[in-house]
DNA sequence: CGATTATAGATAGTTATAGTATCCGTTATG
DNA sequence: CATAACGGATACTATAACTATCTATAATCG
């Protein structure tokens, strides 16, 4: 397969498949000559996850490439599970936040065991994003999410371990990861849409403007 | 308050400011002279907002103006909701979705009541990329995620009932749902954490490389 | 066989976004 | 009254993700 039917298989255009290659995102083909190379049913599928992490997952080039480097290493499950976490989020640090607000979010994540990271300091940022907009949760709505984030959390671990052989758990941390976060984001629409429309008798999401 | 002092109270540059005057997301100030204003703290909470759907949320500074618009306008909450779903997905048409697609989703949502909007389409997205990527997830993962998904979106449905007012309702509407995208997503990686430390007796976030 | 087309790889250009810097004439302030 | 700050316009910078062009070589087809 030369790079002209790797585009048309693949969707994606010649150049964008020149400029992963560059940036180490898609493995270089087989050369057959100097300046000749083929591409296999395996680039067709990199190319694939590679679109999805950047388009449905929001993901940059570069974080793109980090999870996919965690994939194809033989680094140990959780730390790919670690790398995934970090390039799904946005900035991961918590050198910005004060004492009480990590003291907001470990109250939030009570009953959970956790760690300095994307989970503990994306809680803690977006808490105290709340608070300063103005927005407190009450106690019902807190118990809620840390209920679904308990369920959700269990599902993805248990579906990670169902998978068989250390490759295809990888991939199904990074996928998952990335790809689930979209997935609770659109459900959660759907539903507000489902319980807006049946409290209020109407169409929660009529043709905006 | 002069523009040094708004800058000062919130923690955002001079000429930033100037960018949000300049592209609508701050009304002006209260002109005292052809080039002179006085801001308020009414000025102060509007920046808090803007960094907040920018920062946290990941808004672009056009989607922010979008749902500020929104809040300010006297258009039905139920508009509010969906302009506010929309600025923060991305792309939410459902043009490239094959009938299949939406079917997957369809099923994914049965039970609830939904339309055309983010919701379906980002459900269908999800799961069409999900099944691409090969990662074909198992009954039990999306009961979980359903049921997750339900208990959330009825809570958020139950916190902007107990907000008094239009002008309360809407901010809540924009605010939550741009912070409990993000709140959901960290809880989510604490909540991965949990179980797979508990489940492998390791850390599932040891520092990665 | 020879003309045309395609290829790999390098380099340069494009577009969009978000923010920064510099002017300007005017106004506040010490 | 002198200096500093102001509002507003304009121009600049940085980054990211592509896209286009170029060159020499290799494949392909009549």
């Amino acid at each position: 397969m030369k790079i002209s039917q790797l585009s048309a298989a693949s969707g994606v255009s010649q150049p964008t498949i020149k400029l992963y290659l560059r940036e180490g995102l898609l493995p270089p083909g087989a050369k057959t000559h100097a300046n000749q190379a083929t591409y296999s049913e395996a680039h067709v599928r990199r190319l694939g996850i590679i679109r999805t992490l950047t388009q449905v997952g929001g993901l940059s080039v570069a974080s793109a490439k980090t999870v996919l480097d965690a994939i194809d290493s033989e680094l140990p499950l959780n730390w790919t599970f670690g790398l995934a976490q970090r390039a799904a989020s946005p900035d991961v640090d918590g050198t910005d936040l004060s004492d009480a607000d990590l003291a907001r979010a470990d109250d939030f994540l009570a009953g959970l065991t956790y760690h300095d990271g994307p989970g503990r300091f994306g809680v803690a940022k977006a808490l105290r994003a709340m608070a300063d907009a103005g927005l407190e949760a009450d106690g019902a709505w807190r118990e809620s999410y840390r209920k679904a984030a308990e369920i959700i959390g269990e599902a993805d671990i248990d579906l990670i371990d169902r998978r068989e052989g250390r490759l295809a758990k990888a991939e199904t941390v990074v996928i998952g990861t990335v790809l689930g976060d979209a997935l609770l984001a659109a459900l959660r629409r759907a539903a507000q849409e489902h319980f807006s429309s049946q409290r209020y008798l109407s169409r929660s999401t009529e043709t905006a403007p």
